[in-house]
DNA sequence: TTAATCATGTAACACGTTACATGATTGC
DNA sequence: GCAATCATGTAACGTGTTACATGATTAA
């Protein structure tokens, strides 16, 4: 569902090929969305038959030949309807899906020195993860001064917010839950 | 992945039909982890085929018949290791996937009246969420009467002190953005 | 000389979702 | 009388993952 709309997303921005728009996905997109590059090219030929899509192949010399994929009207209209939905399906669109925390409710079966050790370490990779969105809020703002659309940047940096709540959230959840754990 | 090793912790508790593995999973695991009834049935018939578990069936009258699964040695073997992996993957258990990130992520497209509504709507869902969750704790808070294992009940509560944490955050966020859209 | 970048895909498999089928019993 | 609960599944489809193949150019 989402990963053809987060293409058309992308397209809407001018045309790119199959190689950059998963470039531009794993850069812009890939915190909320992950996608593997097999996967676009099958859902760019997939949404190309349904109409949304048209491509052109462009011959170049000293690089390997490319497509070129566009938007069009009915691809377009698309995008918009999947941003204008009445989103019944909101309670969908939140659900956490995690294996960690699958192993942190079943913990009891382990040893509590194994569990903590998981625990510290989660709260390390929050940590990291932290540490490392300067990197991204600094290529926003880059992206700022050269598309310099303060519509379309402004909901960048909301995300941008979402994922420093949610890593400082996991963060400090772990720390509860290592008092937790070695208070007993 | 999960899905095997959410089943094989369940019934590592005592044996159960698929019919009761879906319910308890409706009710326990269904916060970090969701599961369709096809999907558990057929998940249970490859789980038997490699030796994790075995079935017995019951015959009831006056109810439909049914079938018991039990965790053998080796499943339960799976079950521990599983728990007690070095974890390398922990960046992959702790991804976000949402599709109502992505449309605030293109919310540039559609007008700011529209965006506005669907992160009210957000927000709303959250505080129900947290609302919700007062009678989680109420039922795990039962269940501790019951099952009187701390070693285990610890680590229930603290995945249940999570999804408090991640509503509160994404209400938390919620409230930002909506500042940051009404402000411009 | 080795790795990275550019560029596109196919094939097979694993996992998730939707729709459908059956039929008795119990509570409102 | 109607919905919910008990209980099990099948079939088809949609989406995600892994492994593989090819081959030139360029920067360290």
């Amino acid at each position: 569902m989402s990963l053809k709309h987060g293409l058309l997303g992308l397209l809407n921005y001018g045309p790119m090929t199959g190689y950059e728009l998963d470039k531009a996905f794993s850069v812009s997109l890939d915190f909320f969305w992950q996608a593997k590059t097999s996967q676009v090219y099958r859902e760019l030929d997939a949404m190309e038959h349904s109409g949304w899509l048209t491509s052109e192949r462009v011959i170049q010399n000293e690089k390997p030949n490319k497509r070129v994929y566009s938007l069009t009207a009915s691809g377009k209209e698309e995008l918009i309807n999947w941003l204008s939905e009445p989103e019944a399906d909101i309670m969908d669109t939140m659900r956490v899906r995690s294996a960690f925390l699958m192993r942190v409710f079943f913990a009891g079966e382990i040893d509590d020195g194994q569990a903590l050790l998981m625990m510290r370490r989660y709260r390390q990779t929050c940590a990291e993860m932290l540490a490392a969105l300067d990197m991204v809020s600094d290529s926003v703002n880059q992206y700022e001064q050269v598309v310099a659309d303060e519509r379309k940047t402004k909901y960048w940096k909301i995300t941008e917010l979402y994922s420093e709540a949610y890593y400082q959230a996991g963060l400090a959840w772990a720390d509860k839950a290592i008092a937790i754990m070695e208070g007993e």
